[in-house]
DNA sequence: TATACCACCGAAAACGTTTTCGTGTTGAAA
DNA sequence: TTTCAACACGAAAACGTTTTCGGTGGTATA
């Protein structure tokens, strides 16, 4: 169980010094041949590695980013994280995940505790608990203090950063279009709290698009979901009161779970209720039938943030202009089983 | 945007030394109360955090660890992750997710990024490349370097390390066990090649509870796939030339696919032919029907390892003693529709 | 022969901490 | 008055790098 060597144990072994051995690794001029190849020949031997962490004291910059999501478990989290991995591993960075749980606290604390050098940039998606409060002044504090924030997908207005998002209005005004093309007059939405930014677009959408057609708004065929545990009630009691011919859910599970209810209630899918979901993940793949969705390519929006955050980490200190971009991933229809 | 604060600053605008300022924050007995309050309301008010990077090089630990996975996008990785990530957590530790892509370079080349200061330990996941290739030269070095390493669910013995795994084949012969107390005589096994280990093991299990019971075992009814993106047409032909009434897959794709392929045939799950899976995850749950499945707690997994990986952190240098432990996670078998 | 220059190398500072040890001041005890 | 401990603080080393600056010693030029 060897130690890693160091520069010191190199320079004490050959009896030149540490800026000889430090030089001499980085193919300085100042160094002769002779004693450059003696080292570099040492140092293979040894393999030698420089310490990373000292170099992040010296540099005031650790080539790492940190990655802020509510739940990992999410497919659609998952595939973000792929894609800044990948972004961020290309250009020698790493990356540190950070699960929120939903919760405020747990997010302030992770930031605060990463943001004292241990990473150069976040990339993050809210918390519900945030979105709810409506506090952001950890994020504020971090981007006062200089260390750029790319947000996605969960976002706030209310603060000044790069964003990376989806239209989600008019996603789901699309969406909701494609089912009123087919002919379809009753149409539900199952959607979350309107605290969650996404799901507060995506409602929106879905009005519009009634609104532009001329249908009328019915109350009682929205369903907004607080308890993600348990709503399969909430969907029984939907689909029993309403005659309904379609469902538009704003995720998966909601997707998925409207199926299974129908068809436990008889109803089958897509005969006699059509159902279109969001978030083109895992199962809505596998589902069956499978299900047709607003695909919301996660690979890409992490790629494009992890980009974004890296541009703003590689230019120099002072021609660094406050400007901030936010980019609109491209979104489309998937067109599967579960609508006719 | 003001840089964060240091010592030296502070140090400098209260006209005491550096020192003093390092012994009032950490109340140390050696300072005035006076100084010390004067000290602390100064470091309040500038919201000072001592610098983590300073902090890891000074004490040799950087309270990081790592967690090298093939696929993210895999729920089952994912939940480990949501283990480890809150073990890790809990005793401050930060998370750094690596992705191998089941690409051997890419593990050689995350480990020795990291094996250099930036992280205490490894817990990791084995690529199907380095399976095959059985090269674990990577994984010896940072052992030898004294940098603990816990390995989970596909491990190999070649390595003398902390392990997590669940028992594969006992799993997959109490799975084909279920299956045959059923009554059930042509059952067909959905696996994998057979250098992955758990695809192996499971393989095993299988085979042994046919041997037990007297069943002999066909060779037409085992299907090892390897090209995890177009196999439907294997599932096909192993359907269509076998009259089986019974299918044990190593994990969730190869169920709710089999379950896919049997109704395009007009083969109905489960009443003509029944679907056992393997890993708990979301397919298993949402798809319809639902799938009867053996249930390998990856959060439980990923919470044992890191468990693991910290106890061997905490350990004093000197009453470090080479020994490993391999904990064997409980699985069971979760009964669904897909099973009659 | 004196000067200039060059090739080669080392000392030291810096990044931000913690901690050991040394030192000056004070008050009380001898 | 002397001595000694207690108290309060500072200097400096250490963690492992990189880089600037300042030397050497030798060789070529005037």
């Amino acid at each position: 169980m060897r130690r890693k060597v160091t520069l010191k144990q190199i320079a004490k072994e050959l009896d030149v010094s540490i800026s000889t051995v430090s030089k001499s690794l980085r193919d300085s001029s100042e160094i002769s041949e002779d004693t450059r190849q003696k080292v570099q020949a040492f140092a293979k031997l040894y393999n030698y590695k420089p310490n990373n962490i000292a170099l992040s004291l010296k540099n005031r910059k650790s080539k790492t980013i940190c990655i802020i999501i509510p739940e990992i478990i999410h497919h659609f989290f998952a595939t973000v994280i792929s894609g800044v991995e990948h972004v961020a591993n290309e250009n020698g960075y790493n990356v540190i995940v950070c699960l929120s749980d939903e919760s405020f606290d747990k997010e302030v604390i992770n930031m605060e505790m990463l943001a004292n050098g241990s990473i150069d940039g976040f990339i993050m998606s809210l918390s519900k608990e945030t979105q709810q409060k409506r506090d952001f002044h950890h994020i504020t504090e971090v981007i006062n203090q200089g260390m750029p924030v790319v947000m996605f997908d969960r976002i706030t207005n209310d603060i000044l950063c790069d964003k990376v998002i989806i239209d989600d209005n008019l996603a789901a005004f699309n969406a909701t279009q494609f089912l009123i093309d087919k002919g379809f007059k009753k149409i539900a939405l199952l959607t979350t709290v309107d605290y969650v930014s996404v799901g507060k677009l995506r409602t929106e959408g879905y009005i519009k698009a009634l609104k532009t057609n001329d249908l009328k708004m019915d109350e009682n065929l929205i369903v907004k979901i607080e308890d993600t545990d348990n709503f399969e009630n909430q969907i029984e009691n939907l689909i029993l009161n309403n005659d309904l011919d379609a469902i538009f859910a704003v995720n998966e599970i909601f997707a998925v779970t409207a199926i299974k209810v129908a068809k436990r209630l008889g109803k089958s899918v897509p005969s006699d209720v059509s159902v279109i979901g969001f978030t083109d993940g895992i199962i809505s793949k596998y589902s069956s039938p499978s299900i047709t969705t607003v695909s919301q390519n996660g690979i890409k929006m992490g790629e494009k943030a992890a980009k974004m955050l890296l541009e703003k980490l590689e230019i120099e200190e002072e021609d660094y202009e406050e400007q901030y971009k936010t980019e609109v991933i491209e979104t489309e229809l998937v067109e599967r089983e579960s609508t006719k």
